[in-house]
RNA sequence: GCCUCGUUCGUCUAGUGGCCCAGGACGCCGCCCUUUCAAGGCGGAGAUCACGAGUUCGACUCUCGUACGAGGUACCA
């Protein structure tokens, strides 16, 4: 009876707070959140989200927390979390207060803090501003197939808002299981201010009085978010924009346990070739897809920023501190982004030109070791490889290469004599006895060298092209593929050189040998 | 269906009333360098700023409408 009254003075009640929305942290150091569902794995999108995060909380030395949100116990993948946190690692954004590390505001998975959002729940009940709802799943799918036939908008119909105290104490009494509901005023508006987009605006009506604690007993994320925010003093909500349209029952829940909200920032999403939302569906890669690939964590981490911000007009390529420095939360854009591997793969390119000729042989090699399965070197070839040979190696392909993936097929000649098509010994112009005559040369020209060095090596080498009447491709062309079995390879005389004397000799022999 | 968000070169974007008959980057094409493949340098093609009205001396920039795209419409987050 007088709840009912509450209710009704309730749903009349009109937006004509919005000054007061919105809490302003001035003096505050922003505290930051990232709130991932255990439920599958997370894609670049969610990373990318969580990034714009990070680096706000790094730039103006805020917290960046890690919030695990495992209400939905069905759908919970073993090891969600622990991809996540390794991907952070990966990627070098480190977080102040979560799980593994704890922190003041614990404990930081929802499931254990089950207790807190009851006691929320129970006091938007007693503050009339939810209610327990008996209805069965059943009558509510059907309900909805319904509304659905009609054309309507398919909207939980209040039944049990309007129970009287006696109907309520009798459901209790035969234990009927129930959920709450967050009353929602049944007329008037709620402005959802947000910081990128604006204030937008819903009408009451439209929107449904959505379940906040269910039957289990543990929330859904319209309660234990708002809760857990408060808790944990988060100053600034970024959040996918997905969210966006439920929203309104988020200020109103904020607004009926008289609590501000933080600042809300709905970023633009990451998406796929076909302009959707980026999911498993896409073939979604993950920060382990990237690894796996020998993407560096830098690149990604470069790369991940621009998608959906940007500094300015020129500049693309930042150092991690540079992009901390740099970041603003204003820069953030509204409209959804597509994820270009190309250009990533490009940017790789870029980094890995920066690298030290030391470092880049040290982080490749674990790519070149691993099993010819994993693209890795073929399995013929002894691990582990000899660390100033292959630093030779690479140093004849570093400009060449975008990901360190890419290594191992590129450079495997260099340690073991590979299967080719003879054919590819034979130049244009050319035909196998003139090849032949001109390997022959080749190989007297390179025997009496004293010393085997590139400058040493190519002045006579060259020499040959005019005495044998060639191009010079067409010489070279021989000697790269006698020396390689392949088309493309790094410069030929560096590349004989690293390859060593007697390497280079013995497959120039075998390439005369198959030209007869 | 209803609600909401979005819309500048293929893609990521710059642009907050005149600096823009729109700038940068990836990709693409060409040239240079060069024994090949890359890298690098130089240049080019590529956007009637989704469309239509309006405001204004003047609109990519402001307003409205339309179209299209997307998100939401769960006891999922």
């Amino acid at each position: 009876m007088y709840v009912e009254e509450e209710y009704l003075s309730y749903m009349t009640q009109t937006d004509d707070r919005l000054e007061e929305q919105q809490v302003i942290p001035a003096d505050k150091t922003p505290r930051l959140r990232f709130a991932p569902s255990p439920t599958g794995f997370q894609h670049i999108g969610g990373f990318r989200t969580a990034l714009f995060s990070w680096l706000y909380a790094r730039h103006t030395g805020g917290a960046f927390v890690v919030r695990v949100e495992d209400t939905d116990t069905a759908r919970t993948i073993e090891g969600a979390v622990e991809f996540l946190l390794d991907g952070f690692k990966w990627l070098g954004m480190d977080y102040d207060e979560g799980p593994l590390v704890g922190g003041p505001f614990g404990p930081y998975y929802q499931t254990q803090r089950r207790a807190l959002y009851q006691q929320y729940a129970h006091q938007l009940i007693e503050s009339g501003h939810a209610y327990r709802c008996y209805c069965t799943p059943e009558r509510l799918d059907q309900m909805r197939k319904e509304q659905i036939a009609q054309k309507l908008p398919p909207r939980y119909d209040h039944r049990c808002r309007f129970l009287s105290a006696e109907e309520r104490a009798a459901n209790d009494a035969v234990g009927i299981s129930w959920t709450v509901r967050f009353a929602m005023p049944l007329d008037g508006d709620t402005v959802v201010h947000d910081e990128l987009h604006g204030d937008i605006v819903f009408k009451n009506a439209d929107i449904d009085d959505r379940i906040i604690l269910k039957s289990d007993g543990l929330p859904t994320y319209h309660l234990a978010h708002i809760v857990d925010d408060h808790l944990m003093e988060i100053t600034h909500l970024l959040r996918a924009e997905e969210w966006i349209s439920s929203a309104p029952t988020h200020i109103q829940i904020w607004r009926a346990l008289g609590w501000r909200p933080p600042l809300i920032y709905h970023v633009p999403d990451v998406l796929g070739k076909d302009k959707k939302k980026l999911s498993k569906r896409h073939n979604a890669p993950s920060w382990k897809t990237f690894q796996q690939q020998g993407f560096l964590p830098e690149a990604v981490f470069n790369y991940l920023a621009l998608i959906g911000w940007s500094f300015d007009d020129k500049t693309e390529i930042f150092t991690r501190e540079e992009l901390i420095h740099a970041f603003s939360l204003e820069r953030i854009g509204v409209s959804g982004g597509i994820y270009d591997a190309e250009k990533l793969a490009w940017m790789n390119g870029i980094y890995i030109r920066k690298l030290t000729l030391e470092e880049f042989t040290h982080r490749t090699l674990p790519y070149m070791e691993r099993p010819a399965a994993e693209g890795g070197l073929p399995d013929s070839i002894a691990r582990p490889l000899d660390f100033d040979y292959t630093s030779r190696v690479l140093d004849l392909e570093q400009e060449r290469l975008r990901t360190l993936g890419e290594a191992a097929p590129a450079v495997s000649f260099f340690y073991m004599d590979e299967e080719y098509d003879t054919t590819l010994l034979i130049q244009k112009g050319m035909d196998a006895e003139k090849t032949r005559a001109a390997l022959l040369r080749v190989r007297d020209v390179l025997a009496s060298l004293e010393t085997w060095d590139h400058e040493v090596m190519e002045p006579p080498v060259r020499a040959l092209i005019p005495e044998l009447g060639l191009k010079a491709g067409q010489l070279l062309g021989s000697i790269r593929a006698a020396v390689s079995g392949r088309p493309h390879t790094p410069p030929l005389f560096t590349m004989m050189e690293t390859l060593g004397r007697e390497r280079v000799m013995q497959r120039i022999d075998q390439a005369i040998a198959r030209l007869v």
